[in-house]
DNA sequence: CACACACCCTGTTTGC
DNA sequence: TGCAAACAGGGTGTGT
């Protein structure tokens, strides 16, 4: 479930699960999925059985758990990372359940308060990926990514894990927290920006990246190293609700309409986030199996032939990138 | 260097 | 009904 909303409602859902949570067994039923993984297949099982998961946490679209090994010989602060790609869901499962159709890797974790869990990592197309990788500290030494219970602040069970997170950024402070793994970031998540809620956030580099460059601001807003956590929904609809052409050169953007669309993008993805995410299909689901409701609110995705919620002009769906890009004639103009 | 594109995959939906 | 093509919300590596 590719973008921030859906990975975000994915972390949330797993965050108290997996919290002091112990790896009993981990079985790969697709060797493929381990593809970022590097190191045989064994060494995947052996390093993460026995170990000790501390939190999950999520940049963008990148979910991990720092976790403490069980046995010698393992460098200090590793992490289990998970990608959904496309396709991707990480479901709690009872330990006693039949495998899910296109189960992938299986993890069966034991709680100290919640006992007995199965995290079934499952993947159609095989996009989406597991590793233990290292971690590093961050750049600018803020907590690496969000590893609240819930973003929305609403969740009964954090646990008191909460790492300062608020979604209105106030005075920036380096985080001091006892526990190593918040301000480290996996080796493999250090190129990605930071998403457009987490409060360091570095809006004045957004800003630059975006006036450095003469591409479409769709192609921009893909680009997970400039911003992170927006993918094909999320780019249509933010761009339609700042009213801008996906293929305006980037560096043609006034201030104030970049400006406007950050704002715009916070607030499609806030929703989107209140609703539980997006879904059209069984494909997109929370930790339970459970689809969101987004869909419903959607104004230009996927709503090619039907009028335009602002202006009544029918929506247009063009071809662009491999993808499908949607945006309404008469809002969104070029110029 | 910045940019554009091919590629990695499978299952479901659409169209003939 | 059967089959093939088109389609899907992502990231990375490679080539120009």
């Amino acid at each position: 479930m590719p973008e921030l909303p859906e990975v975000e409602v994915v972390r949330a859902g797993l965050h108290p699960a997996v919290t002091g949570a112990v790896v009993r067994r981990v079985v790969v039923l697709e060797p493929r999925s381990l593809r970022r993984h590097d190191g045989p297949l064994e060494d995947f099982v052996d390093r993460l059985e026995g170990a000790t998961l501390q939190s999950a946490v999520r940049r963008g679209k990148f979910l991990w758990f720092p976790f403490e090994a069980s046995g010698q010989g393992e460098p200090a602060h590793p992490a289990l990372v998970a990608h959904l790609g496309m396709s991707g869901q990480v479901l709690l499962r009872d330990t006693a359940a039949d495998d899910d159709r296109l189960l992938r890797v299986r993890l069966d974790l034991v709680h100290p308060r919640h006992g007995d869990i199965r995290l079934a990592f499952v993947d159609q197309r095989i996009f989406g990926s597991m590793a233990i990788d290292s971690t590093v500290p961050t750049a600018d030494g803020f907590a690496a990514g969000y590893s609240s219970a819930s973003i929305l602040g609403h969740s009964s069970d954090d646990e008191g894990e909460s790492v300062p997170f608020s979604r209105t950024p106030t005075v920036e402070t380096p985080v001091q927290d006892a526990r190593p793994w918040v301000t480290r970031i996996p080796t493999q998540v250090a190129h990605i920006a930071r998403d457009p809620l987490d409060p360091a956030f570095d809006e004045g580099r957004f800003f630059a990246r975006l006036a450095a460059t003469r591409s479409g601001v769709k192609r921009a807003l893909l680009d997970q190293t400039l911003v992170s956590g927006i993918g094909n929904i999320y780019a249509d609809e933010s761009l339609w609700a700042a009213k801008i052409h996906g293929e305006q050169p980037s560096n043609s953007l006034t201030r104030s309409r970049a400006r406007l669309l950050l704002v715009e993008i916070r607030a499609v993805l806030y929703r989107a986030l209140a609703e539980g995410g997006t879904s059209f299909d069984a494909q997109y689901v929370n930790v339970n199996g459970q689809s969101g409701y987004f869909s419903h609110s959607l104004n230009a995705y996927g709503q090619q032939g039907k009028p335009c919620p602002r202006c009544g002009t029918p929506i247009v769906r063009e071809q662009f990138m491999n993808r499908g890009s949607h945006f309404c004639p008469r809002c969104q103009r070029l110029r």
